[in-house]
DNA sequence: TGCGAAGCCAAACGAGTCAT
DNA sequence: ATGACTCGTTTGGCTTCGCA
């Protein structure tokens, strides 16, 4: 089976704690080494070569030793330059080199190894395998300004064999600039997927939480005019029931309410015929059946690979493949064309099939260009740019899983999502663009919030770059900061101030800005003082500034990134699943569009993740709520939107913890201590944004209700030591399945849940009527924070 | 009478089963 | 082997109830 890869890195200011004859490797960063305290590290260079070191223990220390001076004298470093590791496992290290300029070092690309001998080969034999199947931080796709590379030997045979990369391989980079050459339609970027991820994530032993997250990922990185959805391919995606089920939001806009006919055509050109079915008694979700199979088999796409779906015309899907399963060099390079795809695939498949799929493509096409001839529009961009949003945000489904299983699954799922996470960051930093590392100064992060751009990085690209630029944090999200120009210095200045607090930089942490070549950067963060990366950065959420940084005279309008993903909360209620965008964990942009009822037009102010609506309830009533357990709290926040809220408490009174939201590492660790607490006879709920809000239902896993609780409503006894609530269980006779319902919310704010709160439930007293639970809470943030009520007048 | 909370139906969708 | 259908769970939203 395969296994997820994790990319962990750490930074070196050289020298640190070491000396020129040994490194010293963060404390911290010794749990990525896989348990290993010694033997022979393989420490690959911008060149492209490797160098053997030794690596030893000596104390509670691991040090990189012998060969680690060849290493440094090879490469020049000198005092002051920064080096950055990514360990690619099995103690092969991918290591940039930055100067004292805060810019690549330049030497670093030309030199090679003065190791040699046996040991070396010896060596680099074992390792080769696992070499040779990993990707070279260089190894993407030449896009743009990019640094000469002539001795990146390697990079530069991958990139000279794929100069007529398909789509395929230039949607395995991240340069817009690379797709456009290809398709002038395709503007998009997309998280580069190596081939070498032997990332097994989703289907196989995936659970759906790190397929969602990926899938949300991909959706996110993705950027289409056309309507598009994502899908990581599962276990039944591509055997089994061989179906694809396509997302609700998505059937709704573009399919008939009927079953019709597909066509998918992949980036090659290759077309193939599938039926699309209604599989809801209304007819409104649609499943790909019959012809998904062929198509899958032909385009060999494997449980993992990442499939994205972009509604190009009328009954035709563009689907971009990215591998993440197994690999073949020839798919991923796109070396074959269409015809040679399609006739390796047809030797590989049934000729019944083969007939089938041609025969069927052709009567197909003739119903496209029957479409097109009737005056079919082509799809109006500006529609279509705010529904791929849409799509997007619909390729995100809930998980649904029983008992152990699920519980086993979720366990699973956020050991992975954590891995996850770091393959996020070494996919996020393996690029050839340039780069530059700054480590944050007083005035870089307080006083003037300013930061300088290495002026050789800058003489290099000023030219290029407008006013401002987007950084694109660990965590996916957008931040436009201004760039001003004094003399040849180039300074990040408004918004600058804005992303330092949002990601709580602190002095002495070092930040890696890496240029795409869009006026984009992506920006690694290390904390100062272990030298890892900064775990928080991956899950920061954009706060809404109460106030903006007085210097900027715009705020950024929405929607205009191309690249983001906005969750449109606008597919709140009538059009969408709210919940499923508020209650994302992985959410990478904060809503701030603009919401129109059908019902109402009620302006609202739209909340953090930490906000949470709380109607006022029965033990509320009578209470003036300012002397609810905290002071009343006016937002003075900036952003208006006209909000349609469907959950029917439009004019509730708003509530904010007032806490940071969680992050991830946090969640997990919830989630596994609550796990450890349960016993077998209890069962655990982390809390979701409707158990803590709005509608405060709190479903039963079902195999617990049908073992402890009877067909009917009952009232159930929520104990926490000698405390009781009272909560009333509703059964839902005709789905076999009950929760909490009347009694819950008191519950919920008495104890002050609140999302991604762990919640172990244990029965007392097994028969007795009503039944009592006692109920151990897990806070994701620790120390309750009494609700503050947020001023009416702006939510 | 108005509003919020409670109650509950049914849509949505992932995932598995079963018929062909 | 294939593909249509069904099941289980979550969640949106409508209706009813009760209090001020």
């Amino acid at each position: 089976m395969l296994k997820l890869r994790r990319r962990p890195h750490f930074v070196n200011v050289f020298p640190s704690t070491s000396s020129v004859n040994r490194l010293k490797i963060p404390v911290g960063f010794n749990r990525n080494l896989e348990g290993r305290t010694t033997g022979s590290v393989l420490l690959r260079g911008p060149s492209g070569y490797s160098w053997v070191v030794e690596l030893v223990r000596k104390d509670d220390d691991l040090f990189f030793d012998e060969g680690w001076a060849d290493f440094v004298r090879d490469h020049s470093v000198e005092c002051g330059d920064f080096l950055v590791f990514r360990h690619d496992g099995d103690l092969v290290f991918d290591v940039k080199v930055f100067d004292q300029s805060s810019c690549e070092k330049e030497a670093a690309f030309h030199c090679k190894c003065s190791q040699g001998g046996s040991e070396y080969d010896r060596i680099v034999g074992q390792k080769r395998g696992r070499e040779d199947e990993g990707v070279s931080l260089d190894q993407d796709c030449e896009g743009l300004v990019k640094r000469t590379r002539e001795s990146s030997s390697e990079f530069d045979r991958d990139v000279g064999d794929k100069e007529h990369c398909g789509y395929e391989l230039l949607l395995a980079t991240k340069t817009c600039r690379g797709l456009a050459s290809c398709d002038e339609n395709h503007e998009g970027t997309i998280l580069k997927k190596t081939g070498t991820q032997d990332l097994n994530l989703h289907g196989g032993g995936c659970t759906p939480m790190v397929a969602e997250f990926e899938e949300k990922k991909v959706a996110q990185s993705f950027n289409s005019s056309f309507p598009f959805f994502v899908r990581i391919m599962k276990r039944f995606n591509v055997s089994g029931s061989y179906t694809l089920n396509i997302p609700y939001q998505f059937a709704m806009e573009h399919l008939p309410k009927c079953k019709t006919e597909i066509v998918l055509r992949n980036l090659k050109g290759a077309c193939w015929t599938v039926n699309s079915v209604p599989t809801t008694r209304v007819h409104t979700s649609h499943t790909l059946c019959g012809g998904w199979l062929g198509f899958v088999r032909s385009n060999e796409i494997k449980v993992g690979d990442i499939c994205i779906f972009e509604f190009v015309r009328k009954f035709e899907l563009r689907v971009h493949i990215l591998r993440v399963g197994g690999e073949d060099p020839d798919r991923q390079s796109g070396k074959a064309g269409s015809n040679v795809l399609i006739n390796r695939s047809d030797a590989t498949l049934p000729k019944k099939f083969v007939k089938k799929s041609s025969k069927v493509h052709s009567k197909s096409m003739k119903k496209v260009q029957m479409c097109d001839n009737k005056g079919f529009k082509m799809l109006d961009k500006k529609k279509y740019g705010n529904a791929a949003k849409k799509s997007a945000s619909v390729a995100l489904c809930s998980l649904s899983r029983s008992g152990n299983e699920k519980q086993e699954a979720a366990i699973g799922g956020l050991r992975m999502m954590l891995a996850l996470d770091e393959e996020k960051a070494a996919q996020s930093f393996a690029s050839g663009f340039p780069s530059f590392v700054r480590i944050m100064r007083k005035f870089n992060v307080g006083g003037s919030y300013t930061l300088e751009v290495p002026e050789k990085f800058a003489k290099n690209i000023k030219q290029k770059l407008p006013a401002t630029v987007t950084l694109k944090g660990p965590s996916g999200i957008i931040w436009d900061v201004g760039l001003k120009a004094d003399g040849n210095t180039l300074f990040f200045d408004c918004g600058w101030k804005i992303f330092v607090e949002d990601h709580s930089l602190v002095e002495n942490d070092l930040l890696i800005f890496k240029y795409n070549g869009m006026s984009h950067f992506d920006v690694l963060m290390f904390d100062g003082r272990s030298l890892c990366e900064k775990a928080a950065s991956y899950f920061v959420r954009k706060c809404e500034h109460t106030e903006y940084d007085s210097r900027c005279q715009t705020k950024r309008k929405m929607n205009e990134t191309p690249v983001e993903i906005v969750h449109n909360s606008s597919h709140c209620g009538l059009e969408s699943s709210p919940e499923k965008s508020i209650n994302n964990d992985i959410e990478t942009r904060p809503s701030r569009q603009p919401i129109t009822s059908a019902a109402t037009n009620k302006k609202m102010r739209i909340m953090g993740s930490s906000t949470r609506s709380v109607p006022a309830r029965k033990s509320l009533r009578g209470k003036d709520l300012t002397t609810f357990a905290a002071e009343v709290k006016v937002e003075t926040g900036d952003l208006e939107f006209d909000q349609t809220s469907m959950d029917g408490d439009v004019f509730s009174p708003r509530y904010t913890t007032g806490k940071r939201p969680a992050t991830q590492v946090e969640k997990a660790n919830v989630f596994l201590m609550a796990q450890e607490a349960l016993t077998r006879e209890g069962f655990m709920v982390v809390m979701k944004p409707t158990h803590v809000a709005r509608r405060f239902y709190m479903a039963i896993p079902t195999a617990w209700v049908a073992k402890h609780l009877s067909k009917q409503n009952e009232d159930v006894i929520l104990r926490i030591n000698k405390q009781t609530w009272k909560a009333r269980f509703y059964y839902h006779r005709n789905r076999d399945c009950g929760g909490l319902s009347g009694g819950w919310r008191n519950f919920v704010n008495d104890n002050n849940l609140d999302e991604d709160d762990a919640c172990v439930f244990e029965p007392a007293d097994v028969g007795n009527k009503p039944m009592i639970l006692d109920v151990s809470i897990f806070r994701v943030l620790q120390a309750p924070v009494p609700l503050t009520q947020v001023h009416p007048a702006l939510y």
